[in-house]
DNA sequence: GTAACTAAAGTCAAAGAAAGTCAAAGTCAA
DNA sequence: TTGACTTTGACTTTCTTTGACTTTAGTTAC
């Protein structure tokens, strides 16, 4: 298993028992044995807003990092995901929502399993890059729809 | 037998043990003694969706091919589908498909809107039409197989 | 109070690690 | 002998790791 997710799950754990996990993140990376900036990267590709978490974050003497997982009521997470969503999304970022949407309990398991199913490189490999994204985007936001009208 | 037949057997024999087979392409093909590459042929080559397998993966340190396979021992209507589509599938084609799934039972109402939502005009009308079809039989086959693994 | 020092965290780009793509060359059976 | 299937390797893309440099916050000496 790779530096950053072993980073991220420890992260995760922290989050798990107190919903927050603050950390100095020197000290921190010490402790695991990597350099400091290792622990920026992991926040900057796991912890995103898409995922449902806010950093906040302090320097200098007493300096400290702080992940939370936020809750948006669920019935809006929906359609405010397909508000944010713009032209354009790279699969990264739409894996990203889905777990949040997930996770979240906006949608379930098998829903997020289609989407992923359908937004996936497997799916969309053959079209080139900007077009890609595009076409991911009105898929994805697509399906939103129909999954929110579902429980109306 | 050839190379590729035996990378096959290998992955077969995994996929036998835990009906998942995950491996490190590098180290992999290393083992075997072929070029990294030569993996990617035989998982395109016989491991496709129309054969009943999911397949994913990640690139960058850490990286990883993971193929899953659906349940193939009950024939289904759905495989049968999945295995009928060609390369390019037209929105109408799509529809009936998708409808006579559904009148059928082997898929349900909810289902049944998730895959037109995902591959009706709405999502891919930016899309210049041969290119569209093509994505469209594409996104249609991996929801599919997606759908059919749910209920194994 | 403010300048200088110290202790953090942030940024960014280069190097490294792995998988993906593609097309050319090889093989083999009909 | 040709067409489908395989093998190979050069090149591309994506994700990770590292470290040098920057910015910000607190602390101390004056």
């Amino acid at each position: 298993m790779s530096l950053s997710n072993q980073i991220a799950r420890m992260l995760l754990e922290m989050l798990e028992d107190d919903g927050m996990a603050e950390i100095q993140r020197n000290e921190f990376a010490q402790s695991i044995g990597c350099v400091p900036s290792q622990i920026n990267y992991v926040i900057s590709s796991r912890f995103t807003p898409e995922q449902g978490y806010i950093v906040e974050s302090r320097r200098g003497g007493g300096g400290y990092i702080k992940i939370t997982r936020v809750n948006l009521d669920k019935p809006s997470l929906i359609m405010h995901t397909v508000n944010c969503i713009g032209e354009s999304l790279d699969y990264a970022t739409c894996h990203a929502n889905v777990m949040n949407l997930l996770h979240n309990g906006s949608i379930d398991a098998y829903s997020a399993r289609l989407l992923l199913a359908a937004t996936g490189e497997n799916s969309l490999r053959t079209l080139p890059s900007p077009v890609r994204d595009r076409i991911r985007a009105s898929i994805f936001k697509q399906m939103l729809i129909t999954i929110h009208r579902k429980d109306d």
